[in-house]
DNA sequence: TCTGGGGTCCTAGGACCC
DNA sequence: TCTGGGGTCCTAGGACCC
């Protein structure tokens, strides 16, 4: 999360803000400190947690395979797996032949957001501007400037997080929100890391790139070809070098990596409603042929729609992605003429989409179908007005 | 080593409008 | 008949995150 393109046709943005933005140079105003919640092997501590017979045992969270050509990945370990070379993401055919005496568990996802909305509703306790980041991640800001008060109000949050909702955290105390999750990184597993402003140089200095926020594979590697594999590496690059690597927004990184702030805490929407909701199906076996895709598309259409409606909203886009064995995906996606509900429409956009992208396929290099995605996009919540001159006849 | 399922944001190009 | 300068919206693709 950064800001980029200040000038572009937002005059009003190159005012001051409103609130007090923490200064680097210049004086030490107002330091407010944010600290940074993030829980540790956060699914499989909520399934310990239901199970603590499970405890200090070699945990994983995922479906463990049924043979040599499982697909699936694993999505969270215990610390005592990690041992064996097991992490998230980590196919879990290889993740069985790592660790095979692990105890797998299935995801329950729905028991996950439960315990995040309890965790969040602990957070509160410390602070009325508490900022979801993730599932596991949650920002605070604690109206604190001194780092020993930091450091003793997060030790209060984590144990109370061990001892009411018996689950382990690390945290991250910093005045700017990307580094104090960096700090909570670096704190993990179990740990508490208040960095100063005036440490914040010397502790993003020796870090990979990778460990900003915002640096991925592909950057990292752009980065390493033009000789800049450490944070301070990246600080000390020319605003030509960045521009020439990654665009308008290497600018904004290199600000970070100097060690000035992002976003303020301020800034971060707390309860926007989602952009989007999508399922993806990936087959057992490859797709060669129409009706698979066709059967799965249909189902995974009501799907979709009935947890939309659930949610009490409305779409006005919808979107198929296919994804073929070498890994490579092609999407498109349609808009339709007004914002709607229910299961019909969905399942005709998706088939035109799908059969589009499949005809297309075909014309050319037949590759079969690894995944399958649909979403939709331009969400609503239902409102009891009417949307649609036609709707008269649905009334 | 072989890669899931759910999301977010950014960018570039084209169509279109005044 | 050929044309500027500003803007918005849409689509597709890419990178990243947990």
């Amino acid at each position: 999360v950064f800001e980029t393109d200040l000038s572009d046709g937002h005059p009003e943005k190159l005012e001051p803000p409103r609130h007090t933005r923490p200064q680097l140079a210049g004086g030490a105003v107002c330091m407010s400190y944010i600290v940074y919640v993030d829980m540790d092997a956060y699914y499989v501590s909520c399934e310990v947690r239901d199970r603590p017979e499970l405890e200090g045992q070699p945990v994983i969270v995922g479906r463990r395979p049924t043979g040599p050509d499982s697909r699936g990945v694993v999505l969270s370990a215990s610390y005592e797996a990690r041992r064996f070379g097991v992490r998230s993401a980590l196919p879990v055919v290889l993740a069985d032949r790592r660790c095979p005496q692990a105890i797998w568990v299935a995801p329950d996802f729905e028991k996950y957001g439960r315990v995040a909305e309890m965790i969040r509703t602990l957070l509160k306790r410390w602070s009325e501007r508490v900022v979801p980041m993730s599932i596991d991640e949650a920002a605070l800001q604690v109206n604190l400037s001194d780092r020993a008060a930091v450091g003793a109000r997060a030790r209060e949050i984590q144990s109370a997080l061990r001892t009411e909702l018996r689950l382990p955290s690390s945290i991250g105390g910093s005045p700017f929100v990307a580094v104090a999750k960096i700090a909570s990184d670096a704190a993990k597993p179990g740990g508490i890391r208040v960095v100063t402003p005036e440490e914040t140089e010397s502790f993003l200095e020796p870090l990979p790139v990778r460990a900003l926020p915002g640096i991925g594979p592909k950057t990292a590697e752009r980065l390493e070809r033009a000789g800049v594999t450490t944070v301070g590496g990246l600080a000390r690059a020319s605003s030509e070098t960045l521009r020439r690597l990654l665009g308008r927004y290497g600018e904004a990184l290199a600000e970070l990596a100097r060690g000035r702030p992002g976003p303020s805490l301020a800034d971060l929407p707390t309860d926007r409603g989602p952009r989007q909701r999508s399922l993806d199906r990936t087959f057992e076996h490859d797709a060669a042929r129409w009706e698979e895709l066709r059967g799965d598309l249909e189902e995974m259409a009501q799907e979709l729609s009935g947890i939309l409606s659930q949610e009490g909203l409305r779409y006005q886009q919808v979107v198929v992605r296919m994804r073929w064995a070498d890994f490579t995906q092609l999407q498109r996606g349609q808009l339709l003429p007004a914002a709607t509900e229910g299961a019909d429409p969905m399942v005709a956009a998706g088939l035109h989409l799908a059969r589009e992208l499949w005809e297309r396929e075909q014309a050319g290099r037949r590759r079969p179908v690894r995944r399958l995605s649909l979403a939709a996009g331009r969400l609503l919540p239902r409102r009891g007005r009417q949307e649609r001159l036609d709707a008269f006849a649905a009334a």
